[in-house]
RNA sequence: GGGCCUGUAGCUCAGUUGGUUAGAGCACCGCUCUGAUAAGGCGGGGGUCGGAAGUUCGAGUCUUCCCAGACCCA
């Protein structure tokens, strides 16, 4: 401890009560063996032999007492190798009490000295200790009037205040006290039985046998009996003979019964009921009663898949839902717990292992992965997570995650969950809101197989593919990983196969097409649902509530009574996939162009040329349109070769290659460049050397060597990656600034019409202020722009329109109105 | 002291049997899209993959040692 002063050394007390004369030396080794009088060698406990009032056979048999202990005895070292007494305070003596003090019992073990343990479970003396019997350890007028004792009996030298580490009760605060207690175990000398159903095991993570074995090898013998009223009534009874028996069955107590078996009788086999019992043991015929001593919660822990599955009334009836498919538990303290006392009861029981699987996990910790203390300020109790975030969202976010190592849980994770929930939600809702409006069937309106596009068989091939792999990891325990195909899958959902094809479901017209896109899109979340279901279990039966039970009164009658999904393999279409993936990569890569020059969506462009493979040639021909819709441009070009879009500037790296090639470099120089650019970078790519003859000479260059820029052809916006090159043309006509310009005004519009609470459907008037090249605009995309806002008229001039709003495109201040019909 | 696990971007983490220029999400910044979207997209900054040595044509990945942290045991 810091800041407490030392004890006063023995020569300081003397020498502040007048001084002493030093009359010589000794060494501690050497005052070893010394016996001397103890202060309470009178009281019957200490002149017990073999100790009191646990007595030690062997010291008993030798007479030994805790009078005749009394000497001096080297203190030894601690488990770190120091000193257990030191000279430098104090007296330089310490007094060992081996019933009383943990180290002290350990030393006293060690050395054969008895154990006086003065102590019942109420801190009070027991019997044999004279007028100390019955007074509490823990009362300090009965500790001054020990110190009154020892002076009367002229044994105290000094008495001192000293601050020292004590243990108090966490709950109640109360100073603790050392006891010695005997307790009951079970011998385990059997262990190895246990270490062979270990192996029928699947442990989540893997080290867990490894874990649990080196457990089982190392352990002790398992101490059962605990000091408490509360628990499982240890069946042992004792008898004066020191025997002890262990009542196997309610039955055979109540055929040993002498006594208190109608007081028991109807009541649970729990204190105080069963203590009212009296046996007569079957052989001895003397009368015991039972252990005080309730069993460790682990004995009924881990006799469950026995104790509640009828082992013994309906064994087929147990024998059908043993061993357990899986437990699943923090494993940090398990390993010698809970699994552990599944694990040796099963043994016991049968030699089988009581559950096939294990799924241990680690600790939750806050989202910064430290633990979660109500005092640092960062722990959240589940009532106000769940209020908060919601429950689909908090089981997400478990279920997101490695259980092999600690969970991180807190509200901006959770917000990320909750994002893709939402993302699911709209998806549902999008389809709800129109599905609705077109009264489409699901049970009446199906759509044949020639009626999907490609998309529509893209998006089930995927989904197929989520029920596929799904199978894979539930059956796997591996979660965490479906959790990041469903994010995918719901990306792809809402973010592709929705937005590509919203218009499908806008058309007023009903015809196949449409229907095939409503029972797709129905498909696909009806089997999302199911196959996420177990782990969003209230947001799915949400959405199945109202998508199924709603129109077919005979489907079950909630998500989690169906049957989980089966993929359909003959449509997990594997090309079809890459296509749609290809096509997404090629108009993200159309997208950077813009971006790098600065181009925006709104504003259309002439051209866009794509380079790569053979097979994305043909891929992105057949999806023309998707790409120049989806980034706005109007025509599409596949360039077969690379140069046709950019070109290689190849330069030496001289800050490298001159400390290697000096003189010579020159020369390498002046042979790099009559190399082919397009060359140099395909060996590059590979990370292949170059080699270059410069006169009579060859020389290598590493890929590393070389300084390579991309210079795209004049008038082009270029990216490159993945073996594909996607170019934009950036010029821009007159032509299609002007459509630029009414696309921005369509967008104003839009939102115009959503900020003045118009319905979708709304037509209206719309009157643009006067403006040349507003109008010139206007003039050239007129029906595209009506089309677009569902507007029936256009004028110039905004005077008395419904709404209006000053907006501004392409620089130029434009005044807009709108007028509901 | 022994065993086991972990160490990858500011944070939380992926990274198959060793294989091109190491990724995602969050956060930050810029641009952008949007009549399903409390959303979305593109880009940027930010990495000695804990350190060192070795095996290999090639190591985040395999081996050895060391450092740090967690857990179990003593």
């Amino acid at each position: 401890m810091k800041n407490v002063p030392k004890l006063k050394t023995i020569a300081q007390l003397f020498k502040e009560r007048g001084g002493y004369t030093l009359e010589g030396t000794v060494k501690g080794a050497e005052m070893v063996g010394w016996e001397y009088e103890g202060p309470y060698d009178e009281l019957e406990a200490q002149q017990h032999p073999g100790g009191y009032p646990f007595v030690k056979p062997e010291l008993e048999k030798a007479g030994v007492t805790a009078v005749s202990c009394h000497r001096v005895i080297d203190g030894g070292k601690d488990s770190i190798g120091n000193d257990i007494v030191v000279a430098g305070e104090g007296t330089g003596i310490v007094h060992i009490a081996p019933g009383c003090g943990d180290i002290d019992n350990k030393i006293g073990k060690k050395l054969g000295l008895v154990d006086i343990a003065p102590l019942d479970d109420e801190a009070k003396y027991i019997e044999g200790f004279g007028w100390l019997t019955g007074k509490s350890a823990t009362d300090h007028e009965i500790t001054r009037q020990i110190i009154d004792e020892l002076k009367r009996k002229e044994f105290l030298v000094h008495v001192e205040r000293y601050p020292h580490v004590y243990p108090h009760c966490w709950r109640s605060g109360d100073e603790l006290v050392f006891r010695i207690v005997n307790e009951w175990y079970i011998n385990m000398d059997w262990r190895d039985r246990i270490k062979k159903i270990v192996d029928d095991i699947r442990w989540i993570p893997e080290w867990g046998s490894e874990r649990e074995k080196e457990w089982l090898e190392n352990m002790g013998d398992w101490m059962i009996s605990k000091k408490r009223f509360w628990g499982l009534a240890l069946p042992i009874w004792t008898f004066e003979d020191d025997s002890f028996y262990v009542v196997g069955s309610k039955e055979e107590l109540k055929e040993l019964a002498v006594e208190g078996w109608e007081e028991f009788e109807g009541n649970s086999p729990h204190r105080p009921w069963i203590d009212k019992v009296k046996i007569r043991h079957p052989e001895t015929g003397l009368i015991g009663s039972r252990i005080p001593d309730v069993g460790n919660p682990w004995l009924d822990a881990g006799i469950v898949p026995y104790s509640t599955m009828k082992y013994n009334e309906d064994r087929e009836y147990w024998e059908k839902w043993f061993p357990a498919d899986l437990v699943t538990e923090c494993f940090p303290g398990q390993f010698r717990n809970w699994f552990y006392s599944l694990l040796a009861m099963s043994t016991v029981m049968e030699d089988r292992a009581p559950f096939r699987t294990l799924l241990g996990h680690a600790l939750v910790n806050d989202e910064q992965g430290r633990e979660m203390h109500k005092s640092w300020g960062n722990a959240i109790w589940f009532d106000e997570a769940a209020e908060k975030m919601g429950v689909d969202v908090m089981r997400w976010q478990y279920a997101a995650q490695n259980p092999e190592h600690n969970l991180a849980f807190g509200y901006s994770v959770g917000d990320e969950m909750r994002r893709h929930i939402l993302t699911l939600w709209n998806t549902y809702s999008f389809f709800i809101t129109y599905a609705s409006l077109d009264g489409f069937d699901p049970l009446t309106d199906s759509a044949g197989p020639e009626d999907l596009t490609r998309l529509d068989r893209w998006i089930l091939a995927k989904v197929n593919q989520l029920v596929k792999q799904s199978e894979l990891y539930y059956e796997d325990f591996q979660v965490f990983k479906l959790m990041k195909e469903v994010t995918e899958f719901l990306d792809d959902l809402s973010n592709w196969y929705v937005r590509r094809n919203r218009r499908r479901f806008w058309r007023s017209e009903s015809d196949s097409d449409k229907t095939a896109a409503y029972s797709t899109l129905y498909t696909v979340l009806v089997t999302f649902i199911k196959v996420t279901a177990p782990i969003l279990p209230f947001v799915t039966e949400k959405i199945y509530q109202n998508l199924v039970v709603n129109i077919d009164p005979d489907a079950p009658s909630s998500v989690h009574l169906t049957d989980f999904p089966k993929a359909d393999s003959s449509l997990i279409d594997t090309a079809l996939i890459n296509e749609v993936d290809a096509i997404i990569t090629v108009v993200g890569m159309g997208r950077a162009a813009r971006n790098k020059a600065n181009i925006k969506i709104r504003q259309p462009l002439a051209e866009i040329v794509v380079h790569g493979t053979s097979d994305l040639k043909t891929v992105v021909l057949r999806n023309e349109e998707q790409i120049l819709e989806e980034l706005n441009i109007k025509s599409l070009r596949f360039a077969d070769m690379e140069s046709e879009i950019i070109t290689y500037d190849v330069k030496p790296n001289f800050a490298l290659l001159g400390k290697r090639f000096g003189a010579n470099l020159k020369n390498v120089t002046t042979a790099l460049s009559e190399i082919a650019a397009e060359e140099v970078v395909k060996k590059v790519r590979k990370r292949l050397n170059i080699t270059i003859k410069a006169g009579e000479q060859h020389f290598e260059i590493a890929p590393d060597e070389l300084l390579i820029s991309e210079v795209p052809v004049e008038n082009y916006s270029v990216v490159s990656g993945q073996n594909i090159v996607v170019g934009i043309n950036t010029v821009l006509s007159d032509g299609l600034i002007f459509e630029g310009m009414v696309r921005d005004l369509v967008r104003q519009i839009q939102n115009l019409r959503k900020d003045s609470g118009l319905r979708v459907e709304d037509r209206i008037k719309v009157a643009v202020s006067d403006h040349a090249e507003i109008q010139t605009a206007l003039n050239a995309n007129r029906s595209y722009f009506l089309n677009e806002v569902l507007g029936v008229e256009l004028r110039s001039g905004v005077d008395g329109a419904e709404f209006t709003n000053t907006v501004k495109i392409n620089g130029i201040t434009v005044e807009i109105g709108i007028t509901r019909v």
